[in-house]
Order: structure tokens, then sequence, then C-alpha cells
DNA sequence: ACCTGAGCCTTACGGCGTAAGGCAACCATA
DNA sequence: TATGGTTGCCTTACGCCGTAAGGCTCAGGT
């Protein structure tokens, strides 16, 4: 039997392994049916064979993140304290996340949750009522913890010099111009340049802002709870 | 001088004014360079002469709600505690995120903020400058904060159930099921229903979980400052 | 030998943002 | 008053996008 012209007959698992490999190296932007086509050797209507559609190929890629969030908190101790174990979930949840750092925006943009998470929401509940919470008080938790629980915070301030500055000059006129109008802004951003080696998500989600809210929470919960 | 036919010359305010009634209307997806167009009587192209694109359209869209933001924190009072003047200020924005159900998602979708939100930072910063803290403690705080200086928490845990449930049987049987293997998520979701008359911007996101989280934080900023 | 169905392709449609250029009305100046 | 630039708007067109509809090929069961 020679080599026969033999192609490897494409499956929903190969398309969504091929879309994360995409999304990975080119961002959530790149990904688009022709483009993932092209990617896994086929035509764009062929990937409708094995995928629902564009809609349904987000949800494939969020519930392969929520299976990463999984097996990445099933290597997590059971046993410890309730925030020692939450934090290590949430830190595993994180480690998700920086490796797929479209990840937030994607969960972020879907109309739903992915199915894969509840299991992972049951969890915290049930380390939460092990902890002491009334149910109660574990919901107000699970809003409170927001995307914490998920291992990331959201960005919400994006200063525009986060694109990548090259014109210094302009860059010093204008923080001398903010200077004046926002002293407190200013003055706080000189004092409080992150470190270099801090693993980040992005300007305001990097790993020590990222425990230290967490410490709060942790520790203004156990005050509710007594 | 008779009625001569006069068309009012369109402008970029009258565009965005135009921009924001669509999207109050019909939600962010509806905004098309076309539709807008139509919206104000003129053709799509036509719109370049007073918006720099579709991604200068949002930035405007971005502005003005920053604007609504600093008009509504503009009639808070100024005096008393760090607390209550944070939290007034917080409940206005939120109020603008109220009236603009698409506005968090979209100041989360922008690559920048607005600028016009810099003085609105600025403020909270003085602010905890007032109350004692450290530039420190007050650029963690903001971290911790997050979108909740925005008047709003992300939606991460949006439960499919939320697009309007028609099929009561089915809902039931998929409960049963839910039940036998997420037992304390089920056990949480029946202890705690939402108040109907609870202002709400999503199944996360309720006036009162976020008061809740607002004081969870403060006390715990309160502690970090001591 | 025939049928069936899976897997893939081709073609086409309507929508998107926007580049390029044209045309008519206005207005300052000669 | 004539003129020439500017402003505001329109027309056309391009290359993307997601996807509906239908056709071809070929393996495998009857």
């Amino acid at each position: 039997m020679g080599a026969r012209k033999f192609r490897e007959p494409l499956s929903r698992e190969r398309a969504l392994a091929a879309a994360i490999a995409l999304v990975d190296a080119e961002g959530l932007a790149a990904l688009t049916m022709r483009r993932l086509a092209a990617e896994v050797g086929v035509e764009a209507m062929s990937l409708y064979h094995h995928l629902p559609g564009k809609e349904g190929l987000l949800d494939g890629l969020a519930e392969a993140v929520a299976a990463e969030i999984q097996a990445a908190v099933d290597t997590t101790l059971d046993g410890g304290h309730w925030r020692a174990r939450l934090r290590q979930r949430f830190l595993a949840a994180r480690s998700v996340m920086l490796r797929h750092p479209w990840a937030p925006a994607l969960l972020g943009a879907r109309p739903n949750i992915p199915a894969g998470l509840y299991g992972y929401y049951d969890g915290i509940i049930a380390t939460l009522r092990d902890g002491g919470f009334s149910y109660r008080i574990a919901h107000r938790a699970l809003h409170a913890f927001g995307s914490l629980a998920l291992g990331f915070a959201q960005e919400v301030f994006r200063p525009a010099s986060a694109g990548g500055q090259t014109d210094v000059e302009a860059a010093e006129e204008e923080l001398a111009a903010m200077a004046a109008q926002l002293p407190h802004l200013t003055a706080m951003v000189a004092a409080e340049a992150h470190a270099a080696d801090d693993p980040t998500l992005g300007w305001c989600d990097s790993q020590v802002e990222f425990e230290f809210t967490l410490d709060l929470l942790f520790d203004g919960l156990e005050k509710a709870r007594d």
C-alpha cells in the first residue's frame, strides 16, 4: 500500500485546537472562519460540518478554557484553610489566563458562562460552606470576587501610553501638562511604577495587585461571617 | 425669504447624540456607520467629514459617557468622610451606567480609557489622600475598585437562563439534573433569588451586591491604612 | 451493482468599514 | 460681478466578514 493521498479528516477537536493555537499566536481578531479553515487546510464552509457557526466556535473556545481551569484546579490540594484553598484555586485559574491572554476578553464578551465552569463555582461555594459561611454570604462573596475567581481583574484603567510610546519629547510635554491638571494622579503614577518582573495581564492586573485585592476581600468576608 | 429647503448641517455633536440615542434604543450591535448615517438622514460616507471612523465614533461615545459621569459626580457634596464621598461618586457613576446599559461593555472593550476620566480618577485619589491613605495604598485601592469606581461590576457569571426561559418543563428537568451534580450551587440559588425591585445591571451586578462589595473593600482599605 | 451519506468544495448574498473621487452650493477675494 | 477654493454631501467600489444553498467525490453497506 503506497502512500495514499491521505488527509487527516478534521474534527471538532482538531478545529478547536487549531483555533486556540491561532488565537494564542495572533489574537482573537485573527480568528475568522476563513482563516481558521485555511489553518486546517480546508475551505471555510467545511468547518460548518464540525462546528455550528462562529458563535459555536467561540463557545467551544470558552469551554476549552473552562476545561483548562478545571484541570489546573484539580492539581490543587484539598485540605487547609478556606482562604488558602480559594487562593490556590484562583491562582490556578490565573495561570490559565496568563497562558491565554485573550481569555478574559472572550469570557467577558460571551453571552453565557461556559457550562464547564458550573462545577468550578460549586467547588468554591463548597469551600466557603466548609469555612463556615452561610449561603447568603457565600453568594455575596461570589459577586464580590467577580472575575477574580476566574483569575483576572477587569482592565478598566488603560492609559493611552500602554500602546507603545515612541515619541519621548511629546510624552514628557504631555506629562507636564498632566501634572498641572491632575496633580494626585501624576504623583501617584510617579511613586508607583510596576516592578518589571511582576507577571501582568495589563496595567491594572499585575500579580501583586491581584493578590492584594484578594486578601482585602478575604479579610472583609471573614469579618462579615462573624 | 421663503422656506428655503434647509438641512440642519450635521456635526460631530449631532452625530454623537444620534449614536447614543440609537445605542440606547437598540444596543451596541445596531451601531453601524450606514445605520447611523440613515438615522441622521445622510449617506454613510458623509459621516467621515465629522468623525474619524468607526473607532473614533466609539471613542466619542466613551467620552460622552465620561462626561456624563463627571456631570453626575459634580452634583455630589464635597465634605464628609472619605468613605461617604467615594460611595457618592461611585453611585453617581452607577446611575449613568443604569441609564446606558451598554456603557460597561463599551468601556470594557475600548483599548484606552476616555481622557475625560482622568480628572475623575484624580478626584478619587485626592479623596483617598484626604482620608489619610498613602499613594501606595491609594494605588492599590484603585486597582481593587476596578470597574466599581465606574459604577459597574464585571458580569462574569451569566447563566444561560438569563436569556428568557420559556420552556418550564425543560427548565425543571435541568434543575433536577443540576441539583445532583452541583449541590451547593443549586442550594445557594434556591436560597438567594434577587429581589425583583433591586436595580440591576445583570445577574451579578445588583444594587445591593454592588454596595456590599464596596463596603467590603472600604473596610479592608481602612484596615490596610492603619 | 446500487444507494447512501459523510466530507469537502463552489458559488453567491447581504452586510460591514472605508478609500477615492465627483458635484453642487457657499464665501472670500479680485 | 466674476472667480476660485472650501465645505458638505453623495456615488461607486474594494476587500473583508458570516453563512445559506447546493454540488461533487468517494467509502462502505446492502
